[in-house]
RNA sequence: GGGCGGGUAGCUCAGUUGGGAGAGCAUCGGCCUUACAAGCCGAGGGUCACAGGUUCAAGCCCUGUUCCGCCUACCA
């Protein structure tokens, strides 16, 4: 495999296979959990079993891996912890199709096969996502990996339950809810999904008793109203200063109600009179309260009508009622008016059922006391969120947190460690089932059957993971974990409740750093998703491009806080990168073939020195920008290095040295050169795109072991009067190329030059390299004087104080090339009006700084020599035009 | 209602102490130059959304306007 004959194209899908089952049988990824090398941790935002690889999955991914395996080759101990999420809704619903699909439902099943059920399934599919991500080259640490179901993570789970209940941080009680009739489970706040909708403002007069006078009060819920126990207005609301009774009748009920008087109730809004139905909105349970108002439940978990909604439209869906009611009301004339009205409808963000705000007795954590601790730990930097703009987001939401409700009416989660006596009643929490109750000792005792919010073990995953509650070396070593790489979405779901429960068990911070990236969207811009059919599956893309290709080009494109735009296309134009390093790579080692040994400083060319100075540039900007998390930046200045550096100057450069004509010595030395920045460039490569690197580390000659055990380079070398040379032949070969171009001239045609300068150490540095000129210019003489005679018929063009004079006897279009002067010299002429206007300008001359003073007064300088020059040879073409 | 981000070349976007407007793709012209046609060489193309302000100097800082996107909120 380590012959020079490569592959003349890069084919991705053998070798992505070959490194990653070697990397895996080799343990690479395996972190050291008691090493004193410098600790680096992330904790993988753990994918949903259920789930199958997205963009979103993929870009995370690919950002973790770039940092893990970076610090690797910067010698840091490293752990990437890997796992899955038991995602308890979700799963729930995956499964439960399934059993439909094969004729039954969980209930017929019962609690403890369905479960089993759900194991079952899990073992079946849960490593699906876990293959994907190996695919994409995630190196995490699979020996550790983790589920939040898994005996370890549930003790964790129990323990802070109980402690926190405990410590009164959590309560059950009855509140209102959101509440999924179709999922039958009670959701947080941040499960519904919000969506702006048109509805129906309906006017309801509800009449005094024994009157046809009355309230009238607006609802878009009209159903709801057979719950009502009140009618609230504001208590300065002249308008009802003086109503002839404080009691109202509810219309199809018969029902008597108070008339309240509340500040809640906004007085511009609909009439000013607002029916209060505390079972089934959030504000008018609060108004019950401050009232002590009862509640009536009217809607059943199902979504139906219950009973007490009466005889009329008891066992009614919640949304047929409510035409019901309308249409009786209309009958009766009590339906005022109608109009349209545009409101926000919450949907459960599991099946996008409307979520039907509801009583019920739940399980909460009293979040207040807890973000308090997270706000801070952010305010005073020991947790750094980035791009920093989140951290506002982040301190609203955390100074307006309410109360968190963990319980869900599910049976895929980790149920809920509380028993009710049942003689006494008594509630009991513990860390070991009880068997008898503790105030009355009977042993009725009735386990609460719900389970926990999966996020409520989420929460948990940075120290549960590493094997608290006990004290593991593991935690010792890498909590808290380096960073969080996530996206914004679950900002609150999980990284705030992270933060939360981090700080209150391990009375530290999770995480250093919480860099939150933005979303994978298609090519227009907009989300993808299933439904609008514009999902790009990474998988698919892998499949045709490489998962190199795809990597960076996820990479190149992550600028800080901005979305994504994917296509297919952009992919297509990285796989062409990475057939370009290929390529350099194939004719870098047709030279190669065997370990050169450290270059000879005294015998290496301007070329070499050159490269070697850029990419010692590069090592540091590379690592400078990976460790601020920008890895476009990253992608960017690896990109135009290998092609714009190494590929289009170094490598044409020194291919006369390489065929060895300037000998074998000059040869050896080049070689060597070749040799250092290929393998130094390759490791800087390795974070973004593995595989690749990998192959072809495994091909230079005297490469031992893996990449990825491979030092970051820093050997420095840096020579800027190299730099300044090179760019000059740079400049000058650009020149007559330009030339070339504009002229039509064919490449295959050798041209003749002379080169101007007044400068004699500049005439004698480009002697010295004028083969590199002549070779890249494809010239078949190169002649350099100071200025003397110019040239009879030539094209010119000037660069950095010289003058280049491409003779064109027989090929020259005059009047193309008095148009191209012509052209150059307006461009001048623009550019230096600018520069005198500056000059011309006392307030510059006075407060600029001297060095941008100067500055300026040197481009004047040179623009005004050039445009000279420019005008001369004007002149010139023109003469001999007219001769 | 509140908050955040964005408006820069035809497209997608970089541009981090304010000091010569950039890249990739696309377009046009020329090339099978012995690593790569998934390539090479060259060219054209922008009132940096709009209006003010600060400054010697603004794509960048401040104010306002406008358009787009997202998050968030208890006006039924």
């Amino acid at each position: 495999m380590s012959s020079g004959l490569i592959d003349k194209s890069y084919e991705p899908h053998d070798v992505e296979k070959k490194w990653y089952a070697i990397w895996e049988e080799r343990k690479l990824f395996a972190a050291d959990e008691a090493g004193d090398r410098k600790p680096f941790s992330i904790v993988i935002p753990p994918p949903n079993v259920t789930g199958v690889l997205h963009m979103g999955h993929a870009l995370n991914n690919t950002m973790q891996d770039i940092l893990c395996r970076y610090r690797r080759l910067k010698g840091d101990n490293v752990l990437w912890m890997p796992g899955t999420d038991h995602a308890g809704i979700a799963t729930q619903n995956v499964v439960e199709r399934k059993l439909a699909s094969q004729g039954t439902d969980r209930q017929q099943l019962g609690r403890e096969k369905f479960v089993e059920a759900v194991w079952r399934w899990r073992e079946e599919s849960g490593s699906a996502i876990i293959n994907q991500l190996k695919r994409l080259g995630a190196s995490c640490d699979w020996d550790r990996e983790r589920f939040t179901m898994d005996e370890g993570l549930s003790l964790a789970v129990r323990k802070v339950f109980v402690q926190l209940y405990k410590e009164g941080l959590i309560y059950r009680g009855d509140y209102i809810i959101n509440w999924c009739p179709r999922c039958r489970t009670a959701l947080s706040d941040l499960e519904v999904d919000h969506d702006e909708q048109e509805g129906r403002l309906y006017h309801i007069r509800y009449p005094f008793p024994g009157s046809t006078e009355g309230l009238v009060v607006a609802t878009t819920r009209p159903e709801t109203m057979l719950g009502d126990t009140a009618v609230a207005i504001h208590p300065d609301d002249e308008r009802y200063f003086n109503i002839p009774a404080k009691e109202v009748v509810l219309p199809l009920t018969g029902r008597i109600i108070p008339v309240i008087r509340d500040t809640y109730v906004e007085m511009a809004f609909g009439t000013g009179a607002l029916k209060v139905t505390p079972a089934h909105d959030p504000n008018d349970f609060q108004i019950g309260i401050r009232h002590n108002l009862s509640s009536i439940k009217v809607i059943n978990d199902d979504g139906n009508m219950a009973q007490e909604a009466g005889s009329q439209f008891e066992g009614m869906d919640r949304f047929a009622c409510r035409e019901a009611v309308v249409a009786a009301l209309k009958e009766q004339g009590l339906l005022e008016r109608m109009e349209q009205h545009n409101h926000s409808v919450g949907n459960c963000y599991r099946c996008k059922t409307v979520v039907e705000p509801n009583l019920s007795k739940q399980w909460f954590v009293k979040a207040t006391p807890l973000a308090k601790k997270a706000i801070a730990a952010v305010e005073d930097g020991r947790t750094r969120i980035i791009p920093e703009s989140w951290t506002k987001t982040y301190y609203e939401w955390m100074y307006n947190i309410k109360d968190w409700c963990i319980s869900r009416q599910i049976w895929w989660g980790h149920q809920i460690p509380a028993w009710t006596c049942g003689k006494c009643s008594r509630l009991m929490v513990e860390m070991d089932d009880p068997s008898t109750c503790e105030s009355c000792g009977s042993s009725e005792l009735v386990r609460e059957t719900d389970v926990l919010d999966t996020w409520f073990s989420s929460a948990l995953w940075p120290f549960s993971t590493m094997g608290w509650p006990d004290k593991t070396p593991l935690l010792k070593t890498f909590y808290p974990t380096s960073v969080l790489i996530t996206g914004f979405d679950i900002l609150f779901f999980w990284v705030a409740r992270m933060m939360m429960m981090g700080i209150h068990f391990m009375e530290e911070v999770p995480f250093r750093d919480v860099y939150v990236h933005a979303l994978v969207r298609d090519e227009h811009g907009k989300k993808m998703s299933k439904s609008k059919g514009n999902v790009i599956d990474p998988l698919e893309v892998i499949e045709k491009y490489g998962t190199d290709a795809f990597r960076f080009t996820l990479a190149a494109f992550a600028a800080m806080g901005r979305d994504i735009k994917l296509s297919e296309g952009r992919v297509e134009g990285y796989r062409h990168f990475i057939n370009k390093l290929w390529n350099a790579v194939r004719f870098s080692l047709m030279h190669i073939t065997e370990d050169p040994g450290a270059f000879d400083e005294e015998k290496i060319s301007l070329a070499d020195r050159w490269i070697l100075s850029k990419n010692s540039l590069l090592t540091i900007s590379v690592a400078e920008s990976l460790d601020n998390y920008r890895f476009n930046e990253a992608a960017a200045s690896l990109y135009r290095f290998v092609w714009h550096e190494f590929c289009d100057w170094y490598l044409e450069a020194v291919k006369p040295v390489l065929y060895g004509k300037k000998g074998e010595e000059e040869k050896a030395a080049t070689i060597a050169v070749l040799w250092r920045v290929l393998k130094d460039t390759t490791v800087l490569l390795h974070p973004l795109i593995p595989f690749v690197t990998e192959e072809i580390w495994d091909k230079i000659p005297g490469t031992h072991d893996s990449i990825m055990k491979a030092d970051y380079p820093d050997n420095r070398f840096e020579d800027p009067a190299a730099v300044s040379v090179m760019e000059t032949i740079i400049g000058i070969i650009t020149g007559i190329r330009n030339i070339r171009g504009e002229m039509n001239i064919s490449p295959s045609r050798m041209l003749t030059a002379t080169i101007h300068s007044d400068d004699q150490e500049k005439r004698e540095l480009i002697g010295a390299h004028q083969e590199m000129v002549r070779n890249l210019a494809r010239l078949e003489s190169l002649n350099i004087a100071g200025s003397g005679e110019r040239p009879r018929s030539a094209a010119t063009s000037l660069v950095e104080g010289v003058t280049i004079f491409v003779s064109l006897e027989g090929v020259i279009d005059f009047s193309k090339e008095e148009e191209r002067l012509a052209k150059e010299a307006g461009k001048v002429g623009l550019e230096l009006s600018t520069v005198q206007k500056k000059l011309n300008n006392k307030g510059f001359m006075d407060k600029a700084p001297e060095e941008v003073v100067q500055k300026v007064r040197d481009q004047n300088d040179q623009l005004q020599e050039k445009l000279h020059k420019i005008q001369v040879n004007l002149e010139k073409i023109r003469e001999i035009q007219n001769s």
